[in-house]
DNA sequence: CTCTGTGCAAACTCTTTGCACTACC
DNA sequence: GGTAGTGCAAAGAGTTTGCACAGAG
């Protein structure tokens, strides 16, 4: 994980193993993970820790610019390492979000739209997944 | 408005004056409403209406299929009375939400998606609108 | 007349803040 | 050593709930 050390300092980010853990913890687990998720988590390997903590940690990470904040849900964030444009897939039954990776390119010819100037562009589908549609 | 009565009655929702004013307010304004703005305008005209009614209110027309709910902002909710497919803008600058109105299409040939069935897709540009832009 | 909707206050959830202590750099 | 990060408890925002009363059908 001497990886995470360098990706924290060259973000100007101080590198504490609380730190280390959680942008660990969202890299490996390569999925969209909520506060909670990650205090859990967390708290297993670091039993001091607290959700003020977490939730430093996650912001400090937002302003850096090394995870995004999703807002799938209507309860809660959720927070990814994924930086690249991609988008999401959420299953109303089993409620899992999954990655969406095609291209939805049309819009973004120029980056921009109706004259206002795009720098992120996520789509979210919303549905019955796969897994949960063999079930029905 | 008594096409509002008409469109309520149709969904089996009781015809309260509350209610009426609210999917009214919905749709004249043609605009994502958080509850409290939606709660601010209804106490002008009704000034016993409570929070807690206009939550109700919007969860009621949500179940109903009238409304639907935005989470664009990552602190609140948004309601709109538009119920065709359509995108939206939001500007880090003044935090303006602009609807969006082109085909994202690509995605959605056969509403479907690795497998996983589509019913409703939204696209979320985020920047800086036209307007801000011109004031920079 | 009945049953759903409304209004109020209090509860709940997620997230943030203030402050003292700790530990990276 | 100095400053930024951590941990704790308490506060805050948005939203929901429980219950009694009111009013739409």
């Amino acid at each position: 994980m001497e990886n995470v050390y360098k990706i924290l300092s060259e973000n100007k980010l101080k590198a504490t193993p609380q730190r280390m853990f959680v942008y660990s913890l969202l890299v490996k687990s390569n999925k969209h993970l909520s506060a909670e998720e990650i205090y859990g988590k967390v708290k297993k390997s670091m039993p001091a820790i607290s959700f003020a903590t977490v939730y430093a940690i996650l912001r400090s990470f937002k302003e850096a610019g090394i995870v995004k904040e999703l807002r799938i849900d209507f309860e809660r964030s959720f927070f990814e390492s994924r930086l690249d444009e991609h988008h999401h897939f959420y299953c109303e039954k089993c409620e899992n979000i999954y990655d969406v990776d095609i291209p939805l390119c049309c819009a973004l010819e120029n980056k921009e739209i109706d004259g206002h100037k795009i720098k992120e562009f996520e789509g979210y589908f919303h549905g019955i997944c796969k897994k949960c549609n063999r079930n029905l």
